[in-house]
DNA sequence: CATTACTCAATTGTCGACAATTTTCCATGA
DNA sequence: TCATGGAAAATTGTCGACAATTGAGTAATG
């Protein structure tokens, strides 16, 4: 009753509603709105959140949003001082570095089971995304955002191929989250379109082939060199900036 | 100054306090008594949780408890149904191998950057520690209890040397804790103490010798090691039970 | 006797109000 | 002018009460 005639969140919970099903609570609500609100750059990074100014916005009481606060705490995308606030997190170049470091380890160890454990319709599925990455790259050369989303579908496929339910949950619910928070803030473009597209299938011929061993080490690869381009990017960065 | 005089926490509150220094709420103080609780088993594995209960034993309301038990959530100590309830969570064989899968990948990865990054002051805390293991093993050979708490030391040590700090929070803070849940629930003794002690002696000579490469590989065998002990340990109790 | 529908108790979800702490802001003084 | 101190406002923490949903128990019916 309350969710349509409070003429408050009109803003875009169609898209966050329809994204997240099980939004069977206002505190669930929140939370998943909050976060996609965050991720998209919408809160600042760095920003201080203040509960009225929350609960006013969403149309809610504190006490909801306070559950939906501690989830965000717990995923890393809010960090909470007591009795004093809590601000949404900005990446530094260190702790960008770090989510690398922690997606190397889980996602090459993501990569070998994956090529152990992936059924044949989820292969045919991964396929599929990559022909739809080099569709795009085709049409729309340049646009970086299909390209990002796509590249987190891959990474997301794979997990998914794994069969392993805490990888999943740490990789797709904290750190993609976290990735896409950087690229915002970051306003990072494509990360090497040509050269991930070839990473991108060696990875898939190795989980096809069975190839465990090599699906880990491509992965391990891939992100790696995912990272050295950050640094590289930054190092360039500082250089043009003095 | 409200630390001493305030009064109320004065139940039991000392052991939990001093082991966690930043207990400046009330949720806060629940939240780590109940993940205590949990661990230890004085919660049962898969027993329900009512708020009124809870609410009523810790004599605080149910606010800043479902605050706890929303954090308690998302470290996956406790599962929640919306309009239903939550119960402790009871990991199966599979989400225990799973378990394994995971430290695997970042246990290796965070002996990789120990040997990287460890300073001279922590590997010889590093090596205390494993002469402690081995003074405490010479002596009460069989208890069970110092050598599953020295061993997380150990680990926790190599973690902390890794100076990730999301690699961190994601072992200590969620990881640990459910290696800990898991020793209690299926009552695991010592896991191979002779064999570890060796394994980890040979890590921590890798690390020291900053053979960052050799670290990452020996820890990766010492924690599939282990998982193959507990599947072994629970093929055998299969076939004991038949 | 099994099954279904219904009522009711218990639990979860949400809200507004009050208490405690922090931050802001302004006045006072060196 | 700058530092220091202390009210006042704002924000966070906590509580009790009410609404909504679930599950259990019970009675009625085939």
């Amino acid at each position: 009753m309350t969710l349509f005639d409070s003429g408050l969140e009109n803003q875009d919970t169609t898209s966050t509603e329809t994204l997240h099903p099980e939004v069977r609570t206002l505190a669930e609500r929140v939370f998943h709105q909050l976060q996609d609100a965050i991720v998209r750059g919408e809160l600042a990074p760095g920003s201080k959140i203040t509960e009225p100014g929350l609960s006013k916005s969403y149309g809610i009481s504190r006490g909801p949003l306070r559950e939906a606060m501690r989830r965000l705490e717990a995923h890393r995308l809010i960090q909470r001082v007591p009795h004093v606030g809590a601000r949404v997190v900005q990446l530094s170049m260190k702790e960008l570095l770090e989510l690398f470091d922690v997606r190397e380890a889980l996602e090459s160890m993501a990569a070998r089971l994956a090529a152990e454990h992936m059924s044949a319709e989820e292969i045919a599925g991964l396929r599929e995304v990559l022909a739809v990455h080099e569709r795009q790259a085709d049409l729309r050369r340049g646009e970086a955002y299909y390209q990002r989303e796509g590249d987190l579908d891959f990474h997301f496929r794979i997990v998914q191929g794994s069969h392993n339910h805490m990888l999943m949950t740490l990789l797709c619910d904290d750190l993609y989250y976290l990735v896409r928070l950087y690229r915002t803030q970051f306003s990072a473009s494509g990360t090497r379109p040509q050269l991930a597209f070839v990473e991108h299938h060696r990875i898939v011929d190795a989980i096809e082939a069975g190839d465990a061993e090599l699906a880990e080490f491509l992965m391990r690869r891939h992100v790696s060199a995912s990272r050295a381009n950050v640094v590289d990017r930054y190092a360039a960065a500082l250089e043009q900036q003095t």
